[in-house]
DNA sequence: GTCTATAAAGAGATAGAC
DNA sequence: GTCTATCTCTTTATAGAC
């Protein structure tokens, strides 16, 4: 209760309670694993998480704090420092992308062993629970979102607002997507993949962020009834 | 059993059973939902779904290839019809990656009131069932996938054909989040990204991939601890 | 094909001893 | 803080009457 957040590890049942949900969840899912498998996986009693947390929805949504603040912090704190850099003239819309994507990368270099992990529980907390967050998570992201709308009306003045909404959020799609199908698209692609580290996957996001962010608009100028004859 | 697939929609139990599961797994996830839930939904009785599907695994399969099966093979039917109007040269990029989108928008454009519901529940296909999908659909993914891959790698003979995966990759990480999650896109921008209809949302989406698709890369220009320093 | 009834297993949560 | 034992509810699935 007191402690700092972030400092896991100790070999208390807390800590390896949320250490093997973390994992099971990442693995599976948040509605296919139980408390039982929870606590057996972290060798606690089945009264455990009742007795820290209250019930399995408070156990997750501790989690999904836990993994998502450093993130968000960490954005914001790029994007200060960008601002600073940027006093004479406008940040551009890359920099404000790599303020976005880049400490994803950081903080899974801290989480050592537990990469994957990391990686694939972010990815649920998008994919799974984007409609379900909670609410300083949510309201973190809002703050986010209304930021980075702001900067990039400035980097990209002839762009419609509306249109940098979405495309934002196809960023955060593309990143949701990566983080969570990596074993997808080995299967699929039958190993045409490959197998790059995190840093090369996260730079391949970026580059493909970054020309999507900046690729032209052609609104308008398809109607329904063309699929097949228009050419781009 | 000797229908035509596709002919939903008479009032019979089996049809009824299918149409109020899709909706509820589009809403709330395939975990969250039980056979009751659907049963009742449906105005059948509990065992109904043991009767014709098996088990609910078998249903949820039933469901993901009706619902992948058309789309895979509109993809192909479109590939077919880009190689042979391009018999001389090679196809455009762009043509490719528009016969990988557009058929999502066609398909939706034939489900009349049910389209959220099948966006959703395409999404959900996508997001939540990738690394658990039907064999066929499965198979059918790897088929496309291997095909786009050739056709890509002529089109951009410079790629590298693993970067090339990996923004094929992201093109359908655009794909699935904007299908599953356009209510957070609401929330999280408080009514910025507005309510655009599918069409716009689907060009959006096709200018926004062709743009990443056709990125410059930058590649092992950047190494890690640059991050606050490297401007692209 | 449709129903009731029920089996069998598993879920989240809690009371109360230690 | 940790445990056992148990409550209560829900789940999937099936047997068997109609």
């Amino acid at each position: 209760m007191n402690k700092r957040s972030g400092e896991v590890g100790k070999d208390e049942t807390k800590d390896r309670i949320m250490l093997a949900a973390e994992s099971l969840f990442a693995e599976r899912g948040f509605m296919s694993v139980s408390l039982r498998d929870i606590t057996t996986e972290a060798s606690a009693n089945v009264a455990a998480v009742n007795y820290y947390f209250g019930t399995k929805d408070a156990l997750i949504d501790e989690l999904i704090i836990q993994g998502n603040h450093p993130l968000m912090k960490a954005r914001m704190q790029l994007l200060d420092d960008a601002e600073k850099r940027y006093q004479i003239g406008v940040v551009p819309a890359e920099v404000i992308l790599d303020a976005v994507m880049r400490p994803m990368l950081t903080l899974l270099e801290q989480q050592g062993e537990r990469r994957e992990v990391y990686c694939k529980f972010m990815g649920r907390c998008m994919t799974e629970r984007g409609n379900n967050l909670p609410v300083p998570v949510m309201r973190a992201a809002q703050r986010l979102i209304k930021r980075l709308s702001r900067m990039l009306a400035d980097a990209l003045p002839d762009m419609e607002p509306e249109v940098l909404a979405w495309r934002v959020h196809f960023c955060f799609g593309v990143l949701g997507h990566t983080l969570m199908h990596d074993e997808l698209l080995r299967e699929v692609t039958k190993g045409a993949s490959g197998t790059p580290d995190f840093e090369t996957t996260l730079q391949r996001m970026i580059d493909f962020c970054k020309g999507g962010l900046n690729a032209g608009s052609s609104a308008n100028l398809v109607s329904s009834g063309s699929q097949g004859t228009f050419l781009f």
